[in-house]
DNA sequence: GTCTATAACCTGATAGAC
DNA sequence: GTCTATCAGGTTATAGAC
């Protein structure tokens, strides 16, 4: 797992130079359509040395994915908790948050729900998102909308926000949108989902 | 959709068997993480069997695939281009549809947008989906907020509608809801969805 | 630590008997 | 049409030289 190596390494070691390729290949790909030597060679490196600072392709998989999770979950996990923001300012939090990472990482959504579906079980038990549904967030929510489950408003602002980055191979693969033309769009969603998450939360 | 076969087919041939198990196996896993041999034990038939009707895995999953996007898109591409309808029959119209489809089928929408990722190419060649943003649809949105992408609401319908289902193994799996309780919140949006549709409008 | 060569295994596809 | 047995190719992982 975690490699305890010696404080004056180089910059980016080798080691360094293998995870992130394997990030992005894996990203890109999946577990199962990603082969070892197309991170190698992404890399830089060889083949055989994948193997010798990462016992296995899976080892090095799990090491990324729960980097990506982390990333993924943590740009809400914490605005949920927090007991001194307005729901207002929490999905204008989110919002900002969710934008901005998955603009920096658009294929993070996919990569991580697809592999959620590949083993949905050795994820719930490393990310116990039960307390969700206990957090301040969705009890502010329920006191505004107490005819309606709270998880509603979540995958609200969820589709809102991460949908649009599903979609986005499909919008440009089609022509509907270029790569340009989307990130401006998700710019204006960043100013609109705000307004139009607090218009839902009234009717 | 609906094969040609002799009427005096007994009700499930092999092939049709085969052509199931391969629905279900592809949709569960994906592509990639397949084997013809997981297929061909689901069918309950030979491997061999399974080349001998469809000469390869890859056959195989075209036929698959291209089922599955004609049920995933013609829930929505008739309605865009309907004329006779009011912006906010369409939408319910959509609603009903895609939330009635994918009731049926829940991990549609991972598997499509998950293997479109593999091969953005092939599916804009064989989904011309450029004729959305001419469709009635986008022109009446258009006109009602012509300061917005008509796009922005055709997300926000999608991600609205579909996006649960992709959260779906999420929150079955850390326990925030149960199958039957994700139907019953389903239920509950295909309610919702349309007032809050209009409302995005409006704001 | 890094490489080349190779082992060990898995998977898609076919040959050939029935 | 359906099966068993097997091949051919590719992939992960390791052995061993440098």
């Amino acid at each position: 797992m975690a490699k305890k190596k010696k404080a004056d390494t180089p910059s980016l070691s080798t080691e360094e130079k293998i995870k992130t390729a394997a990030s992005q290949v894996f990203t890109r790909k999946g577990y199962a359509a990603t082969r070892t030597r197309d991170i190698a060679e992404e890399a830089g490196i060889n083949l055989a040395l994948l193997n010798y600072y990462f016992r296995s392709k899976e080892k090095l998989f799990e090491i990324v994915m729960v980097e990506k999770m982390s990333k993924f979950f943590g740009a809400v996990a914490q605005v949920l908790e927090d007991k001194s923001m307005t729901v207002e300012e929490k999905t204008g939090t989110i919002v900002d948050n969710y934008i901005g990472l998955l603009s920096a990482n658009p294929d993070l959504p996919i990569f991580i729900l697809s592999e959620i579906r590949m083993n949905p079980a050795q994820f719930a038990s490393r990310f116990p998102l039960s307390k969700v549904i206990e957090s301040d967030f969705m009890k502010q929510i329920k006191k505004q909308r107490p005819d309606l489950h709270p998880l509603q408003f979540l995958m609200n602002l969820l589709g809102l926000v991460v949908f649009p980055f599903v979609m986005k191979p499909v919008l440009e693969q089609t022509g509907l949108l270029t790569e340009k033309a989307f990130m401006a769009q998700m710019a204006v969603r960043k100013e609109m989902i705000p307004k139009w998450i607090k218009s839902m939360l009234k009717n």
